[in-house]
This record gives structure tokens, sequence and C-alpha cells, in this order.
RNA sequence: GUGGCAUUAGUUCAGUGGUAGAACGCCUGACUGUGGAUCAGGAUGUCGUGGGUUCAAAUCCCACAUGCCACCCCA
């Protein structure tokens, strides 16, 4: 072992987990196009500014979770904690309402937060997100929980809960906190000691305490009290799921931790994962793009934890298919066989083959058992007796067969072979 | 950030104060041009790191690091 070791809560991925990687991203991919998405990548380097001002000065990622520094030129600059804040300013700073409204924006990449990692939270973690900019119409929010829904689907996933809130606007919220107060403020000496903060930073929170649930039982919903158009928002997300036969919980105890959100908040979650069981969460933030410096945008998207999403793909036993298998393994030994070895490469990787080529002076035998290792499909053998005769020989390290082919016939035999098996 | 459990070979783990082990994996050979099965041989390592107690520490004590579990919070 050398000296170096990986920071606390970060990950070397390779090896059996790439197929995780590779499939999670394939499918994202496939689906947002689908659904007319485009990729934006943005830096994951943003002014500390950004994150302060989009996700919330009180928020724990701010207080307590970002990783904030100074560079060479005395900025401020933070490793982005979540996506949206990123995305946002770049649709801003890009003028991206000159591209027509609503636009649709995917992006996949890493993500960092300063937590004490356990399963399914790291500190280097890997989200998928989308954004949608310039509609505020229900349709909107409900495709949004359509194409979550659609995601998870396409991974094979079938052990999760869509979970729908709303949690008001600037109009209604204010009303509803002051209900809220109202209901705990004689409770709130029995409650616990977090309760009796919360009632302070966050009071929509109290209704989310695992020891104090009983008291959360009895206390106003925000259904009960959003505006009018507020709720007529909220019923008409929900006809449109209801039309498409998509299942859901309306929960009123999801707040969202993130300050920009207002009405539609929705989460996913997996039913067999432990404490960090969310798998997707997202919402509306119709004021964020101003806040960002924008002309007034409604906006909606979601992030998805693709760290999660493996551990959920792997609790329900989904078999992924492995890219990096190997089709065809080249052994050769003798005089000038190289050379031969060399060209019978190209041919099969012209046919889209996927071929190792030994690079290291070994016995056959010694090529065979590692074509054995690296699951080669098949192993291509040129000797010397192959090179007298201009042939190959072929074997099947699944069946064991073996045969000689004229050299010119090998690569569409190969081809044959791979698909058919 | 709080609390609990854990850390020994590449991996899974045994070893409770007296010279670091097993299984699997890895490498080599039996087999000079054929993998997997079998047999024989080989290498595994700062016992997480640092300190302390002791004649003697993987073993007892302390601190730290890392991982896991629960909380806070979140993807």
């Amino acid at each position: 072992m050398g000296q170096y070791k990986k920071f606390k809560g970060t990950q070397d991925i390779f090896g059996e987990e790439s197929k995780y990687w590779y499939f999670i991203e394939k499918k994202s991919r496939e689906t947002f196009l689908k659904y007319g998405f485009k990729e934006i990548k943005t830096p994951i380097i943003e002014p500390t500014e950004l994150f302060k001002r989009s996700v919330g000065e009180n928020t724990d990622i701010v207080q307590k979770e970002m990783y904030t520094f100074e560079d060479k030129g005395g900025r401020s600059v933070t490793l982005r904690p979540e996506g949206t804040a990123s995305v946002v300013r770049a649709y801003v700073e890009n003028s991206m309402i000159n591209l027509g409204s609503p636009i649709k924006l995917y992006y996949i990449g890493p993500m960092f937060r300063y937590e004490k990692p356990q399963a399914g939270r790291l500190r280097q973690f890997h989200q998928v997100g989308i954004e949608i900019f310039g509609t505020d119409t229900p349709i909107s929010d409900a495709e949004t929980i359509i194409l979550a829904d659609e995601l998870l689907k396409s991974f094979g996933l079938k052990n999760y809960k869509i979970k729908i809130n709303s949690i008001g606007c600037e109009k209604c919220r204010p009303k509803y906190r002051e209900a809220l107060k109202k209901y705990y403020k004689p409770l709130l000496p029995n409650m616990c000691h977090d309760c009796q903060k919360r009632y302070e930073t966050n009071i929509m929170r109290l209704l989310d305490c695992k020891i104090d649930k009983e008291y959360a039982k009895e206390a106003p919903i925000i259904l009960d009290h959003l505006c009018d158009d507020c709720k007529t928002h909220f019923n008409k997300v929900i006809n449109y799921l209801d039309s498409l036969e998509i299942k859901y919980e309306i929960d009123s105890r999801i707040v969202r931790g993130l300050d920009y959100y207002s009405k539609t908040a929705f989460e996913i979650e997996h039913t067999d994962l432990g404490a960090q069981s969310v798998i997707l969460g997202g919402g509306r933030y119709n004021s964020l793009v101003e806040e960002i410096g924008g002309k007034e945008t409604p906006a909606i998207g979601f992030g998805m934890g693709i760290e999660r999403i493996i551990l959920a793909l792997k609790k329900e036993n989904v078999e992924i298919d492995n890219p990096e298998k190997i089709d065809v393994y080249i052994a050769y030994a003798g005089e000038n066989t190289d050379i031969e070895a060399l060209k019978l490469s190209k041919m099969l990787k012209n046919e889209g083959l996927k071929v190792f080529l030994n690079l290291s002076e070994r016995s056959i035998r010694n090529q065979m058992k590692h074509a054995n290792k690296v699951n080669a499909h098949f192993v291509a053998i040129i000797g010397e007796n192959e090179l007298k005769t201009d042939t190959v020989t072929i074997k099947n390290m699944t069946t064991g067969e073996q045969f000689e082919v004229e050299k010119f016939w090998v690569p569409q035999i190969l081809k044959e072979k791979s698909l058919l098996e």
C-alpha cells in the first residue's frame, strides 16, 4: 500500500463498479434526449456568493457543508454543493432567454459537500439533474415528475415512492408559517431540543421530526393554507399525474432543504435503502433566476444521486450489462507473428469488436490465462503454423470450441459469432 | 457537527500479552502452441497511524485517521 490515501468521503470507481456508472449515464442521456433536453456542463467551481444567494445563507449546506477556499487572486471559491445554482447562473450569464422559452437542460457531474460520510452520502458525490426554464405551467411540473419516474423505470428500479407536496409561494407560505407557530407555541416546552431550535430557524422542519412525531399529526397542513393560485396549480399537477396513472403520495411533510423552492416540491424515496433513502428530489423555483440577476423566469428541476441509484440497483439485484467486456483477445508467439497480430487487431477493431491485443512477451499458455482473466469471449491465436498457412486459430472461451480460419474471414466470423451469443 | 460499532495479506476473516495465520485470489511450474479443473511450489503484511503501560503488545490504555450505523441534514 502506498503512502497516499484518498480523502475521506471520496472514492475510486473502476472495475465491476464502472458498469453502473456507464449504465446510469447512458440511460439518463437517452431519456433526457427523448424529452428534448440539451446537455449543459458548468464549472465545478463558482463564486461562494452564488451559493449563498441561491441555496440560502441559513441552510445547512451553506452554513457547514461547503468546500470553500481562497484562490490566488483572493476570490472566495466554492466547489459546487449542488447543480441548480450553476445552471441558473449559466442561464443568466449566457442570456439563454434568447434561445426561446421554455428551455430544457440536463447535467451530469460531481458535487461536493463537507459532510460526515455514510453509505449513500459522500463528500464528492455525483448527480444527474434537469432544469426547465421559462414556464410556470402545471403541465411542466407534471412532465418533470413523469420524466423522473420514467428515468427510474429505465434503470429497472421498482421499489420507490414518489412523494409530492406544495410548499406554497411567497404569498401563502408566510401565512402558513404563522399558523404553524401558533399551533406549536404551547407545545414547545415538551418538545425536543432540536425542535425548539427549529421553531425559530425553520419551523416547517418541525413536521419532519422523528422524535416529536405525535405533535405533527394534529398540525396545520400547508395544502389547507395555499392561496388560490397555488391550490389550482397543485390540483392540476395531480390531475395530470392521475391521467397517466403515475403512482404518488401527497406528503405534507416534504419541505425541501434549499431556500429557493416554491409551489411543487417532490422527493422520490427508495424503500430498501437506509437513512439516505431519497434518490431523487426536486421542485419549482420561480424566483431564483431573478434572485441571481436575471429577468423574472419561472423554473423547475430535480437532482438525482448516482451513488444512491447504484445502491438501489444493487438492492433490487438489477442485472447490468458490462460494456467493458472483451470480444477478442489476440495471442501470438514466434517470429513476425507480432506484426500479423497488429494487423489482425486493426481489422477486428474496424468491425467494431472490442479487442485486447497481447502486449507482453510471454508464452501462449500465459496469454491464454490472461485472456481468461480479462474475460475475453474469443481468443485469436497467431503462431508460426498460422503464419505459414495465412490462417488464424480461433478459440471460443465459453465453449472451448476451437477452429482454424483463413485470415481474410476472421473479422466476419468473429463479428457474427459474437452477435449470436 | 453529536453518539455507537469497527479496522490484521489483494479480498473475507481467525488470532485476548510470549517468533503474524487460514481460505479465496495472485505469481511460477507439472503442460517447450492453449485458459478454467487438479497437483506442487512461491510472494504476500509498518497487524490503520502515533504515543503510553509492560521484560514482552495485533492483543491492554489514550489520541488521531478511515469505514459503517443512527442523528442533524440531504442526492
